[in-house]
DNA sequence: AATGAATGAGTGTTCATTCAT
DNA sequence: AATGAATGAACACTCATTCAT
């Protein structure tokens, strides 16, 4: 519109959130370094030389390292309910998409998400640890939706569909247990074998 | 029973390495602080602190933070896995064994093992982690054996009681979420409803 | 007089150096903050931000820090002096005016120059030093011209106008010590008292 | 007495208070600095470089650089109280003992107290900045009482001793500017003339 | 004229470790 | 057996400054 006089912005045009290649490649270095090595175990000159900028550049981005961490963090779990949500609408059974959640997260390497906050908790503030808190749940969320869908189908008899999600969550933590799950035989194995122990149970017939 | 008979012996006291008062206080407040802060989150100074002692009695009795570490976490898994035999001999059913081990659980405060073990690993050595891992693995091998005196006895029907181990032992770490838990309705409502999760599984019937 | 006489030049104003409201409006800012908070107190970035621009335009306009701290300082100065000379031909007696002089000092929060002077120093190259140095002793001789007028209205017995003019420019850096202005009962009676110490001396009569 | 057993202590002996070499090398050195450069022109590594020991040690020693700053120039001012409390009782007169304190003050080399304590006020606590008060009016109090002696002797006719030890205190600030000082004729000169003027004022006889 | 991005050098502070006593 | 003193290496964070746009 000609009544738009569109007066040019004096100065270096601002890169808008979706164009900023640095301040995505530090998040993204920064979430498997956290992941991997925990919140002490992570320096700010790591992610650093991991994003190939220097240390001063991570801080031009993120205030600081707990703010750094509650963000590279939160959006990682917004990243995994997205991929959980899709799975809601999979035409699979539920078993088999249990099997793939299963099967996603023994590949990836990470460290307990509790465990892992707990670390970071000495420093962060409230509204840190609240954001966390926030994404994870949203996580928690997708995977009861699956879980009460199923039940609505009869495809499966379960009271309590949030403590279910959490015990699923908590239970394909076995990771990391490198030798445990080379010895049950690899990764496919090892997630078809607990989703099956999830699925029937260990009491009697 | 004559075994408990502790007969005073004569003159002064040799002080072993397992007669140490000083050593032992050390290694339990070590444990605690470990398990609660995990291994960065804890400084020799801390441990010295808590211990009523100044940091150089630290390294007189332990080489480094890393040996420290490894004692008193191996140390600690020993006493579990005592607790854990005990339990083998009860005579209750292993359904209600099993409420009571997660019983216990949720009610100490502490960190995922695995975790702990991963972020302490960058300052260990091999001979450490060896030595926590076989720690560990006796605790694994007593909750295994639990299972398998349970499918002898006709109790339950699995067919991987090692897996049927870490799982249990993994599923157990739905702690320090006290939100969920405190929404559940407390821990023993947490721990009963975690059981029978596990007992019956979640298949249909 | 014709000197006055402002005639509005015809065309677009061409922005010099003297006419530039950015400039002036961080040149001020500057000015109360180094005066406020010190040389090293005050970050580039407060600049900014209190002017209301970026850091980088800060640097538009002035070459670095130590050059902005003396163009500040040095202005802030000549604003000091101007006010100064007119207390030259004011009809006032002498120590109604030295009151004026107190008694504004006192209002202003500021620190030492001296001290600011020496704790800038060390970034300040000489020519940066030198050129504050001039406009501080503006203000000094404009204090000494008032002294001296009064020496020969005789109005006052004096020896040494000069330092008569730095003791009485440093007598008054009793501010800030607000705990002992106010236990003297506000500015007003502080700066007459003060006068009156300088005006009648300590000795017998 | 026989009755005190004396159990030789465990560990190195602790050196007292008064022989601390080390501490009260790092006390000296860093009182000097500060008071030359002020707080933040001063680094902790240039304390240490200072001192001859490492950064660590000044941490050993002191649990900050504001607990440092204010630990050194409280007993900095306490030194000075003891030298002025040592001229009260003095037989010289007055006028004697004020050109001592002047001459002193115009020999050492440091900055405006209060100036020094408003730059690192930002770094302070309030318990900090009340012990450096205390210790600071300790000295104004010592020469308020020189000149109530004085009073008392009929030696001066002032009404307000508080207000008069401030106001001296502060005159004698005219240091640091050498140029002033040497062209006046040295320290002796500069302060005989300022306690000249001190002592007869300024206003017509 | 004005700005967003990027950085090198430095600062305060912590901590595991050593050593003489 | 136990300790005070001392340190090197690392870490989180800041800041003056530069540069392409």
């Amino acid at each position: 519109m000609h009544n738009n006089i569109q007066k040019k912005k004096p100065g270096r045009p601002k890169m808008t959130n979706d164009n900023n290649v640095t301040r995505d490649q530090i998040l993204q270095t920064a979430s498997q370094l956290f992941m991997t090595y925990g919140y002490d175990g992570v320096s700010m000159e790591q992610v650093a030389d991991a994003s190939n900028v220097t240390k001063a550049s991570v801080y031009y981005y993120f205030k600081n390292k707990a703010t750094l961490f509650t963000i590279a963090v939160s959006s990682m779990f917004r990243r995994i309910k997205e991929q959980t949500d899709k799975l809601l609408h999979s035409s699979k059974g539920l078993k088999h998409r249990l099997y793939e959640v299963t099967f996603e997260h023994l590949k990836r390497p990470h460290i307990d998400f509790e465990t892992l906050l707990q670390e970071a908790s000495l420093s962060l503030t409230e509204e840190h640890t609240e954001e966390i808190r926030t994404a994870e749940n949203e996580v928690h969320q997708a995977l009861e939706n699956i879980f009460k869908q199923a039940m609505e189908n009869g495809e499966i008899v379960v009271k309590n569909p949030l403590l279910l999600a959490h015990a699923f969550s908590t239970v394909t933590m076995i990771r990391n247990k490198k030798e445990l799950i080379t010895e049950l035989g690899g990764p496919e194995i090892t997630a078809q074998a607990l989703v099956d122990l999830f699925w029937v149970g260990i009491g009697p017939r």
